[in-house]
RNA sequence: GCCGAUGUAGCUCAGGGGUAGAGCGUUUCCUUGGUAAGGAAGAGGUCAGGGGUUCAAAUCCCCUCAUUGGCUCCA
């Protein structure tokens, strides 16, 4: 027996190692500079210690800093070091989880007894330096199920007593660094040492285990980086995306407001922002027209049988807007919470034949939903918004098309509007639980593979979920992230078996029998408030020229110009144009600055020599001088631009 | 809904038991100008609402409401 191994780099080239070498060692056997950022190593794949000895052949990758398992090792060595300053600073608090995740690292923490106070967290910041740069070693141990519940026991946490109770003998390890010790699988950082810069980012409860049931923990989320400079720019660069958020340049640009009075989310649209909503929903009737579509318009409320038949009422009806009385009839009514089941009422106003399929029901439909207070936020998540919807009603074999139909519209949607970033996820039945759904097996199967096929032949970016389905249908959801990279659900293309037969909806066959037909729900915005809301930060309020509230500004040099102003202005509106005329008395400096400032793509200066050549002077927002053009010339500019971007 | 934070002029924010502050915006006047801020004067507040402590509360305490960071939820 050899007491040599083999170890292959990612580059394919072998090199020859003495039993028990660990992946620093090897890393210093090739340099020195890349042994001092090693921060973990992938071992036939698997993340792992980079000091721990390996002693058979094996694959190596060296993990750094600029490996996303690299900072995540280095984020979850950094919980450690957190909950290590946090003993140290509160002694007896207890530990619930300390993971890393997408932009750094969490720990709960029951404060229990203990006088924690939330508005100091640099007193904990410098301790956690403190120890780090002791650069104590993070040290693995394997531990018997019996002594780690010993150890928890005698330490009295009845959070990782309870983590135990899931785990298998034998599969247990702890970790120690300084003088803390914790349950865990690592993997780990060599050393302390390697954590130069930490910043403890907010505070905020959470519940243990994920279980509202269960006792509320204190989540502290914090970030660390191996250089400070790269700490300062992580900061600008939060700093920079709150400049995008979507309420600030919302009240910025006048957009849509909130008032106590009306309600907690309930978004009151102001008239810029009308103008924005409405052009986005002619953009979009416009794009449905021509796939088909045909428009409906349904009551802001329905009766509550109609939500007992469709099924919503028993899922939702008790933590919800509560019912409508009137006085005299005691008739009840609900608040629309979903447009789906007037949708099926219009399709059962008269029978259909096979021939009329698909049907194809589009509606801006206004919906109120009983959110949770806390939920609210914005415009991304509000109690009364409005969906732009349509159903789908189709037969079994139609379902792959129309589907597919609605993802081109989907993308057509998106790059009309310079949406690049965002994601697919296909969600799936749990093959565990068939019990949980509704709907033939076969049918089921279908519509799945459909959906697959159309996210792989359309190309999207998609993931898949299972068990994430609804209990009616598969369905696919576009999902994008705020400024703050937050991730929210926007489009989404669902088939549902449910309500066409709660509902009973028919259609006659060729066979001159009755047939169930299936439901596609689909929603490309999914509601005008969020997509807005993310549309904003997307563009930092920069909106596309069709869609800018105000595309222009006539910006005269002085009084003198006015009238020429305002004709250039009534030019403008014949042909679509729309804007204002900056009529105070400023400098055009001024005007200038704040036009830009309210981000209005094209600023019309006209003066002397515009008004006798019957020309503007053209200013493009960020961009400066752009040159002068005759009137005509400029609607022509305009025009093709829209054009440009419409494509 | 739960845990935490915040709430002062239209907006952004300072102040912190003893006469309510700034910048921007707004109004009026002067100025009539050429590509990111011309000048002057004025108006504007029950310091979120309610209760308490105090000789005295915007300030300290309690409650409510709203906003907000998360958690849970999301047809």
């Amino acid at each position: 027996m050899s007491d040599q191994i083999t170890i292959t780099l990612p580059d394919g080239s072998k090199r020859s190692y003495e039993k028990g070498v660990s992946a620093l060692d090897v890393a210093s056997s090739i340099s020195e500079g890349l042994a001092r950022n090693v921060l973990a190593a992938k071992i036939d794949g698997e993340v792992k210690d980079a000091f721990r000895p390996i002693d058979e052949d094996v694959s190596l990758q060296l993990l750094t800093w600029s490996d996303d398992e690299g900072k995540s090792t280095m984020w979850h060595s950094s919980a450690h070091l957190m909950a290590e300053a946090l003993e140290a600073l509160y002694p007896g608090i207890k530990l619930g989880i300390g993971p890393s995740i997408e932009n750094g690292f969490y720990y709960d923490i029951d404060f229990e007894g203990v006088d924690f106070d939330s508005d100091n967290l640099e007193i904990i910041e410098k301790k956690m330096l403190e120890l780090a740069r002791e650069k104590n070693a993070f040290i693995r141990k394997e531990i018997s199920k019996s002594d780690a519940v010993a150890y928890y026991q005698e330490k009295g946490d009845e959070y990782k007593l309870e983590l135990l109770e899931g785990l298998e003998d034998g599969s247990i390890s702890f970790y120690e660094q300084g003088k803390f010790t914790d349950l865990c699988r690592g993997p780990h950082i060599p050393h302390t040492g390697y954590i130069k810069a930490v910043k403890i980012l907010n505070v905020a409860g959470a519940y243990w285990r994920g279980d509202e049931n269960r006792k509320q923990l204190t989540r502290l989320y914090a970030i660390s980086f191996p250089k400070q400079k790269e700490l300062k720019e992580h900061l600008e660069m939060l700093e920079q995306a709150k400049q995008r958020d979507h309420r600030k340049i919302g009240k910025e640009l006048e957009l849509f407001t909130f008032s106590e009075r009306v309600g907690k989310g309930l978004p009151l649209w102001l008239p810029k922002g009308a103008i924005l909503r409405e052009r986005l929903e002619g953009f979009l009737k416009k794009s449905q027209l021509k796939a088909g579509y045909d428009q409906v318009v349904t009551p802001h409320i329905g009766a509550k049988d109609l939500y007992v038949t469709s099924g919503h009422y028993a899922k939702y009806g008790e933590d919800s807007f509560q019912p409508i009385h009137t006085p005299a009839e005691d008739e009840e009514f609900l608040l629309k919470p979903m447009n789906c089941p007037h949708h099926c009422e219009i399709y059962k106003s008269k029978p259909r034949s096979y021939k009329d399929l698909p049907v194809r029901y589009a509606e801006f439909g206004t919906v109120y939903r009983y959110e949770q207070s806390g939920e609210l936020h914005g415009l991304t998540r509000v109690r009364g918004f409005t969906q732009d919807d349509a159903h789908i009603f189709c037969t079994q074999d139609q379902v792959k098309s129309e589907f597919g139909n609605v993802v081109d519209l989907v993308l057509y949607i998106f790059s009309s509007l310079g949406f690049k970033d965002f994601t697919a996820q296909v969600s799936l039945r749990d093959p565990e639980k068939p019990e949980k759904y509704i709907g033939k097996d076969e049918d089921w199967e279908k519509a799945e593979k459909a959906i697959e096929e159309v996210a792989e032949e359309k190309g999207l970016d998609y993931i898949i979920e299972y068990g994430e389905a609804a209990f009616y249908g598969p369905k696919l959801d576009f999902m994008v992230r705020d400024a703050l990279g937050r991730k929210w659900q926007l489009g989404t293309v669902q088939v549902d078996y449910s309500l066409p037969d709660r509902f009973e909806l028919e259609y006659i066959g060729r066979d001159n029998q009755k047939h169930r037909p299936v439901m596609i729900h689909r929603a490309p915005f999914g509601s005008m408030e969020r997509f807005i809301a993310i549309l904003i930060e997307n563009c930092a309020g920069d909106f596309p020229l069709w869609l800018a509230p105000d595309q222009i500004a006539i910006l005269p040099i002085s009084e003198k110009y006015h009238d020429y102003a305002k004709g250039l202005y009534g030019e403008l509106q014949e042909q679509d144009i729309r804007g204002f005329i900056d009529e105070r008395d400023e400098k055009i400096g001024k005007k200038i600055r704040d036009a830009e400032v309210k981000k209005i793509p094209y600023m019309l200066i006209v003066g002397e020599k515009e008004s006798a050549d019957g020309a503007v002077s053209v200013r493009q927002h960020r961009v400066g001088d752009i040159g002068s053009m005759k009137k005509e010339e400029f609607v022509g500019f305009f025009h093709n631009k829209v054009a440009d971007l419409l494509k």
